[in-house]
DNA sequence: ACCTGAACACCGTTCAAGT
DNA sequence: ACCTGAACACCGTTCAAGT
């Protein structure tokens, strides 16, 4: 996804005016001001001070430029919050989500791009390996780590695409003081008599700190694990 | 979404050469034949046989013509499978869960134009009824099924949008043989040394059938949501 | 009321040319 | 090797005009 040349024999031109990660920061810039549809190659070219098909010099096409933005956010994930051993598996497992949530979160368009694609590159990899590293330290076997592994990254990438999933806001998500007003005026417009359970439910979760529902539902999951790896360790 | 006009009072003018419906077919059949970018305002016109700006009579923007394509195909789900009372709750969740995603994966490209929207239609909301009466049923306290059925609606789309979550293909899903033999080919590509945990995890996910992966996630859940509501009820 | 042709302001990408 | 201008084949949407 990196370096393409060997800083040797570089001989005729001009040195590249721009570096992947400048690219990269444009492209963010703008994902995050406008949106998806904001982070266009022509708009990336503009804001970097160059003519579109410069870019391509540094990128094969756009989907490399999206998979090296979503590899590089994946890489500022710190590892070492859930790497500390000595406290319970829940609680690193727990500390891990709420980290990937937090920085998903600060990026409500890059969401889309993450699941659009395959997630297979080397930071994304070593959050996997991590997170693996982390079932084995819960006792899980192999094949349930996996299983495990593959369920907890569905919830996590699942919550925050529902989370982010509207089309009329750009930028940052608005505080979650604002997101539990404006779910209660939306609620106005809920056919009450035709949905009573869901309209209820609404004004329910509309009060819920999103955060407090992504943690219940994980905990949910860990309780399912738990009882699982329990009844296995039994068989 | 649908109908605009009472057939009365209509007097001036050609009668509507389409429907809503036939617009909604010709999407769809775009959608399933060349994925999300072949689903254009313009490529719906030329199937139909009508200039591009001739679809805005129907429907006021293309953000219209998705929100209607989603509420559609969430409404061709047959909600018998999982009304039946008489069945045990679990079983009720799983049937649901697995028509859901037949009818998902049968239009992969559909997936992000779900998860991209709010998904509150009548349609929609008729289903998350459903859900929670069926909660209810369980015995699930309202505000908990409220929490229950979002964290299942989380895994359900979740699932199959990490499932169909490759760009390069188009059209309906291989059959699962297919798949398995893509995946086990992708694992060569993976760096062993450097990821042992997620090469080894990739070899075994790479043999199961993504339906039985999604079962497994799916009762691991169900477990966490039993275990936490006989908690619940001793307290 | 419904449809059309033409236009506007965009896309991603390619190609030949300059240095 | 890197960048440019120009072009190609697309978008969604609007507008004035025809019936």
């Amino acid at each position: 996804m990196t370096a393409r040349q060997d800083p040797a024999r570089r001989r005729p031109g001009p040195r590249r005016a721009l570096t992947e990660d400048e690219i990269l920061d444009a492209a963010l810039s703008l994902l995050d001001a406008g949106g998806v549809q904001a982070a266009s190659i022509r708009g990336i070219a503009a804001q970097v001070g160059v003519a579109p098909n410069a870019v391509y010099t540094y990128f094969p096409d756009k989907a490399a430029v999206v998979r090296a933005l979503v590899e590089r956010l994946l890489g500022e994930v710190d590892h070492d919050v859930f790497a500390d051993r000595g406290r319970p598996w829940r609680e690193r497992v727990e500390a891990l989500a709420l980290d990937l949530r937090a920085h998903l979160s600060a990026h409500p368009g890059a969401v889309s791009l993450m699941i659009g694609g395959r997630m297979g590159g080397p930071h994304a990899l070593a959050l996997n390996e991590r997170l693996l590293e982390l079932l084995a330290d819960a006792g899980l076997p192999p094949t349930d780590a996996a299983r495990a592994s593959y369920l907890l990254i569905v919830h996590v990438f699942g919550s925050i695409a529902l989370e982010v999933a509207d089309p009329h806001q750009v930028g940052p998500l608005p505080p979650e003081t604002e997101r539990i007003a404006a779910r209660r005026q939306a609620l106005a417009s809920m056919p009450v008599e035709r949905f009573p359970r869901s309209a209820a439910a609404a004004a329910t979760m509309a009060d819920f700190i999103s955060t407090e529902q992504y943690l219940w539902g994980l905990r949910r999951l860990l309780d399912g694990l738990a009882t699982w790896g329990d009844a296995a360790s039994t068989r």
